[in-house]
RNA sequence: GGGACCAUGGGGUAGUUUGGUAUCCUUGCGGCCUUGGGUGCCGUUGACCCUGGUUCAAAUCCGGGUGGUCCCA
């Protein structure tokens, strides 16, 4: 993409936010605020958000999850049925059709996903069932800190429908798994607490907590690099403290903040139950299904990122074990936009993945400006078209850390071969 | 659910106590300069949340509303 086309939106100037995430969403133009609690994304904010999704979506179908599509639109019925149009209470957001029928805008979608295969689901040999969607979720909650607690937000979230508590054992535990694998590639510090399972109903559930500076919930985190242990105030267990070691390594307790990036939950019978999911058996008897709900934040996520990575130039988008969600992997900054290193820029740029490369084709600025744009952007790396390349006929390719290799235009294309 | 604070150009602010010409910085735009880390100089557009009241006169005082931020449950 041309920096003419791109349009980036970036601002050198802070924007009065409260934590340094924030700011540098609003800096970097990612986003825009269309009220409280309400967010938009910008061209170049929705390539991270949409980056996101899709390495999610790759670990789903990477533990054989299928994707499917349930309304944000519901009438009363189904969440009568479950109680939780009572429990959810205040936090739902509810409204009258024409005809006066009573309706809400899902904040969670279990009931729907009964709904779904309710009828269709009889013996046990159609499950188990491992489901996704990717979608809105609307919570009337008190915004707070950007996109850390919206009023809408994206989330994942990933259903599993058993015969048996053992082979909702399984997908639990795969799901799990496919967590902490995304997280680690995406380079996200985490632990994962036990947590209450409150308005979710169910037997038990874990939290994917990532420490940061300025969050959402009080954390204690052990800081042994092998230990996930972390608990959190919706914890089930309140004795302990950062002078207490660690329930299950040993190791030190360190208070801090953190953000509810991932929750996954048992939840046994309860909607089956209530809402009249069942399946017949082997033996001729008949079964409430066993469920299990899974769901990560995106928005969340992506916030998290900037504050576990962003430094005083900008944001960070790590790549361990993976590629990077940086909007752009190259930018080609010529010393100057004219005559010949114009030339040099273009031709570059015809030989780059250009979806991949943010070619800075803009006239009259300054290298400067360039530079602290692409590195507040986060984009992993510069191909700086400068003295060297008049000099020598090299680049300099300098990392988003600084570090500087010179390359020859014959070398360039390996850039993009991961 | 209870309480506190706040609302002035795109962003950040002064002015409000004691009513009278709306301040400064920044961004944006135009020009010149500069060309290796958001550089400098000159010029310039742009604002008192809404509504009712008091008053010769309201950003300022009073009432109502809306919106925002934070704290507690």
């Amino acid at each position: 993409m041309r920096r003419s086309e791109a349009k980036l939106f970036t601002r050198r100037e802070p924007t009065g936010h409260e934590s340094r995430a924030v700011e540098l969403c609003f800096r970097a133009g990612l986003i825009r605020q269309f009220g409280s609690g309400l967010y938009g994304f910008t061209l170049t904010g929705e390539r991270l958000r949409q980056a996101l999704i899709d390495r999610i979506e790759a670990e789903m179908r990477e533990v054989g999850a299928q994707r499917i599509r349930l309304p944000q639109l519901n009438y009363r019925g189904i969440w009568d049925e479950s109680g939780r149009w009572e429990s959810f209470g205040d936090e739902m957001f509810t409204l009258e059709n024409r005809d006066g029928q009573q309706m809400c805008l899902a904040p969670s979608h279990e009931e729907g996903v009964v709904h779904l295969f309710e009828g269709l689901v009889r013996s046990y040999e159609d499950l188990p069932i491992l489901c996704y969607q990717v979608g809105p979720k609307h919570r009337d909650d008190h915004a707070r800190l950007g996109l850390l607690r919206t009023k809408e937000f994206t989330m994942k979230d990933a259903y599993s429908l058993h015969a048996t508590e053992e082979s909702l054992a399984a997908s639990y535990q795969a799901i799990k798994e496919a967590y902490i694998r995304l997280f680690d590639r995406l380079g996200i510090e985490f632990v994962i607490s036990d947590a209450d399972n409150s308005v979710m109903g169910g037997s038990d559930s874990e939290e994917f907590v990532a420490p940061v500076e300025t969050g959402t919930v009080k954390l204690l985190s052990c800081t042994e690099p092998d230990c996930r242990f972390g608990d959190t105030a919706d914890s089930p267990r309140d004795d302990l403290t950062e002078e207490t070691p660690c329930p299950a390594c040993g190791g030190e307790l360190h208070g801090g903040e953190g953000i509810e990036i991932a929750h996954i939950f048992k939840l046994g019978t309860h909607y089956a139950e209530s809402m009249g999911l069942s399946v017949d058996m082997a033996d001729g008897s008949q079964q409430d299904v066993v469920m299990g709900s899974y769901g990560i934040g995106i928005e969340r996520l992506l916030h998290t990122i900037v504050a576990q990575h962003a430094d005083d130039n900008g944001c960070r988008w790590p790549s361990s074990g993976g590629d990077s969600i940086a909007p752009y992997t190259l930018s080609i900054v010529p010393l100057e936009y004219d005559d010949e290193l114009a030339a040099v820029a273009d031709a570059l740029y015809e030989e780059c993945d250009k979806a991949e490369t943010l070619l800075f084709d803009n006239p009259g600025k300054n290298i400067g400006e360039r530079f602290a744009e692409s590195d507040l952007l986060g984009i992993p790396y510069k191909l700086v078209i400068g003295n060297t390349f008049r000099e020598t006929g090299e680049f300099e390719l300098e990392a988003r850390d600084g570090e500087t290799k010179y390359i020859r235009r014959s070398e360039i294309q390996q850039l993009f071969e991961h």
